[in-house]
DNA sequence: ATTATTTAAATTGTGTACAATATAATTGCG
DNA sequence: CGCAATTATATTGTACACAATTTAAATAAT
């Protein structure tokens, strides 16, 4: 190889900008709905399963607590979310959605499509990227 | 497709989360030259060509002044780099590297093989990425 | 030439990320 | 039981990202 310092040459700059790319091209339709693309990844979750602690959003979505607590407040600041002490384990915080939160699942219908179309790109090169997500995530 | 708002059938959601994991495995080695990545990111392209503009380090590296003025404020701080108005064009701020940022790039030689070890991935899996970004990127 | 427009950086403000530490509750052990 | 270790979340501090605005300099238009 050439000089392995050199830009081009670099494998894992792509990734980084492509991410950040990405994020920009969600940010005009998440902001019809007032979300943030984190804030929308953890609605994603609780849209599924309306019941998570902070530590299970964090397993899925790979981010600790010093990440969630501020945007969960957020989130709960925008009647989305509520977020309680549990009973059992005065430890744990539960997170559950509000109606408003629930409800904000239709209006969010349209976005993957969109992004789809936005992007253009075929999805076995998602898989790819899956693939190798997997295999560095999973430790 | 079943519910596209479900997290598994999100096709953007690994690129970002992978694209925080390969910063984290990025961490170690540059914490021992005292670097980011993204202001390790700036190096390259300074060791490439040791005078730049604040906007052609934008172009390069999609990233706007915001981003960029305090990141080489810090490079400078750590006496790295310089930052000068250019004589012809007062608007202008030029970024050339100090000695010490050049002999930086010696520490540096090692980094991209050991991430490469690190990640032991196909390099043919990230010629798809480089592909996608380009698509996406090219405006 | 004077003014309007454009351009390059810097600044401001918001929101992630994440390491390191702190706090408080629970569990495990002798 | 009593205390040490563990666990879950929050807090603190640093560093990106990026939209929006500001400032100052250069260029264009009349």
């Amino acid at each position: 190889m050439k000089d392995p310092l050199k830009l081009k040459e670099q494998y894992c700059f792509p990734l980084y900008a492509l991410s950040r790319e990405i994020t920009q091209r969600y940010r005009p339709l998440l902001q019809e709905i007032d979300l943030t693309y984190p804030q929308y990844l953890v609605l994603l979750v609780l849209w599924e399963e309306r019941l998570q602690t902070v530590n299970q959003l964090g397993e899925k979505l790979y981010l600790d607590s010093g990440t969630l607590t501020p945007l969960l407040k957020r989130l709960e600041q925008k009647g989305h979310i509520l977020r309680q002490r549990s009973k059992q384990d005065e430890r744990v915080v539960e997170i559950t959605l509000t109606p408003t939160g629930e409800a904000l699942k239709e209006s969010a219908q349209c976005i993957p499509l969109r992004m789809m179309e936005s992007l253009d790109m075929p999805l076995a090169d998602f898989e790819v990227i899956k693939k190798l997500a997997d295999k560095l995530l999973i430790k």
